[in-house]
RNA sequence: GACCCGCUAGCUCAGUCGGUAGAGCAUUUGACUUUUAAUCAAAGGGUCAGGCGUUCAAGUCGCCUGCGGGUCACCA
């Protein structure tokens, strides 16, 4: 039943008895500290070497923590303990703390969990160090942490044993420490303009929101299919309608989607709106909101993704989608009014033109997509989306085949999406009439009809906008990750084979 | 889904032209009371991801499978 055990789990495994019939637990129990690494730094880091050793009363600390290093020169040794916040040399003697704690401090593997108390003091070397009276065992580790220079570096163990690289690799533990300094930033700049935090259903009984393709699963009791939501859009807006007029979610979606180094299959967004504001008012919030984050947890708003570098400071380019087009192709689709001559210049381009794009602004769509997106590495608010790729956002006025929506990108990729929200009923329904039509065309990803959501227009929805951001993206742009799955606690992987 | 790359000791990695499986860290034993990738001496530890094939002989060559990484496609 269990892989057979190798030479140093077995010796662990007798450390443990032997610690045992000392009548010590080896997974021991609560242990009461003065001190983490970083507040014993931060209290004693201001005495030189000889202030500390000439006090004649010496502070007395409590410190625990994980052995990480280990050097033991007979009757006296060394070890670095690390906790949450860093590591702390521990300095313990024989004659300080006597045989019995030493023998054990002497059997003690990395890995192993202990606790400390003792004075302050400063080594030859310089390094500030806890010179131990008193050595606690708390917990052995069975099992050997990985080489204490290299740390732990193949990839698919860092994912799978996330724990064991949060102990190994600072890196790690940095950006995924990063990513909850960054939520809690955004959340916090919300809250002080007022915003409610809200949370809306995960099960959805219709999809809609957004295009993708949803999980589904089943509820026993009421006896019906629902998906995993792809998107909270429509609970959020009919927030709106009952009069909450600036709420935001921040939470996991889900998308039974093709994976690679930007998607995983449930990830996680904040979708914000704000009654009486419009397109520009999201504009302004997603602009400060970001570089608001980057100046509280990075202190600087220009920064290093990949090979190239960032600038968040204030200023974002905004560009319609059409002048963007015309920018890299030449093409002015405000003079192009229908789909035949739209397609036929999709097809000189060699564009491929699938079933389903039936309308002028699929054609827009697909140039865009095809020429702009890579083009634009600063941040840019994309804005003026063809009317057929935006279900749920209001017209233009000035020219109805285009909406009011804009995408966020910056490094060719999508970091936010933002719509001055529909709230005529009439046109919802159109719309949502229009995506049934898509369904039957052969898109899978289509909207279904919400028709309580078109209701809850019927009692009217202030103008309102809307945006959702990309949390994990913006956590790996903040943090120069080139991978989701380095941004994710735990990202998903294929179970393993049969060991 | 297609293509490319990877998988050798607990970890990090070598492994030549196909010819008895190597190192460092870790582990065990011994020495050492300010070391810091501690040092010194000795020892143990392997289903070379799994399978099939070619061969006198396979970690090495070929094919299949698994897992991972990357690129492309799909997908916002």
């Amino acid at each position: 039943m269990e892989n057979r055990l190798t030479e140093q789990e077995i010796v662990r495994r007798e450390k443990a008895q032997e610690l045992a019939q000392k009548g010590l637990d080896p997974f021991g129990s609560r242990f009461d500290r003065t001190h983490n690494t970083d507040t014993f730094k931060a209290d004693f880091s201001q005495y030189t070497k000889d202030e500390l050793h000439e006090m004649s009363q010496p502070p007395l600390v409590k410190v625990a923590g994980r052995i990480m290093t280990k050097r033991v020169k007979g009757k006296a040794g060394f070890a670095h303990i690390q906790d949450q916040y860093g590591r702390i040399q521990i300095y313990v003697r024989q004659d300080l703390v006597g045989d019995d704690a030493y023998e054990i401090f002497d059997k003690g593997d990395l890995g192993d969990i202990v606790g400390v108390e003792g004075h302050p003091m400063i080594t030859n070397t310089g390094e500030l160090s806890i010179k131990v009276v008193n050595y606690t065992h708390l917990v052995k580790a069975l099992r050997p942490l990985p080489d204490k220079f290299h740390g732990l570096v193949d990839v698919e163990e860092r994912y799978r044993r996330r724990y064991v690289d949060l102990i190994m690799n600072e890196d790690s533990k940095k950006t995924l420490i990063l990513r909850s300094k960054i939520i809690s930033s955004m959340r916090r700049y919300l809250d002080n303009l007022g915003y409610l935090e809200v949370e809306t259903p995960v099960l959805h009984p219709i999809l809609g929101g957004a295009n993708a393709r949803p999980f589904v699963t089943h509820h026993n009791t009421l006896d019906m299919p629902f998906y995993l939501r792809i998107a909270p859009e429509l609970y959020l807006k009919r927030l709106i309608v009952g009069g909450l007029d600036c709420v935001y979610e921040i939470g996991r979606l889900f998308r039974n989607e093709g994976m690679d180094p930007t998607h995983n299959p449930e990830f996680t967004t904040i979708e914000l709106y704000l009654a009486y504001s419009d397109l520009a008012g999201m504009m302004d919030l997603c602009e400060n909101v970001i570089i608001n984050i980057a100046e509280e947890t990075l202190g600087k708003t220009l920064i290093q993704f990949g090979e190239k570098e960032i600038n968040l400071a204030k200023g974002w380019r905004r560009a319609h989608m059409v002048d963007l087009i015309f920018e890299e192709t030449g093409i002015n689709f405000f003079e192009i009014h229908d789909f035949e001559t739209a397609k036929q210049l999709a097809l000189d381009h060699h564009l491929k033109v699938e079933p389903h794009l039936y309308g002028f602004g699929h054609i827009v769509n697909l140039f865009f997509e095809h020429y702009c997106e890579e083009k634009i590495i600063q941040p840019t608010f994309v804005y003026g989306h063809p009317i057929e790729v935006s279900p749920l956002t209001k017209k233009d006025p000035k020219d109805p085949r285009f909406t009011q929506r804009f995408e966020l990108f910056i490094d060719t990729r999508e970091y936010a999406n933002a719509y001055t929200e529909l709230n005529d009923p009439i046109d919802q329904l159109e719309r949502f009439e229009n995506q049934l039509k898509e369904k039957a065309l052969g898109n899978d990803e289509a909207n279904e009809m919400d028709i309580d959501f078109v209701e809850s227009l019927e009692y009217g929805m202030p103008p309102t906008g809307g945006i959702g951001i990309g949390i994990d993206r913006l956590v790996m742009l903040l943090t120069n990750s080139a991978s989701i799955r380095d941004v994710l606690l735990f990202p998903h992987m294929k179970n393993r084979g049969k060991l």
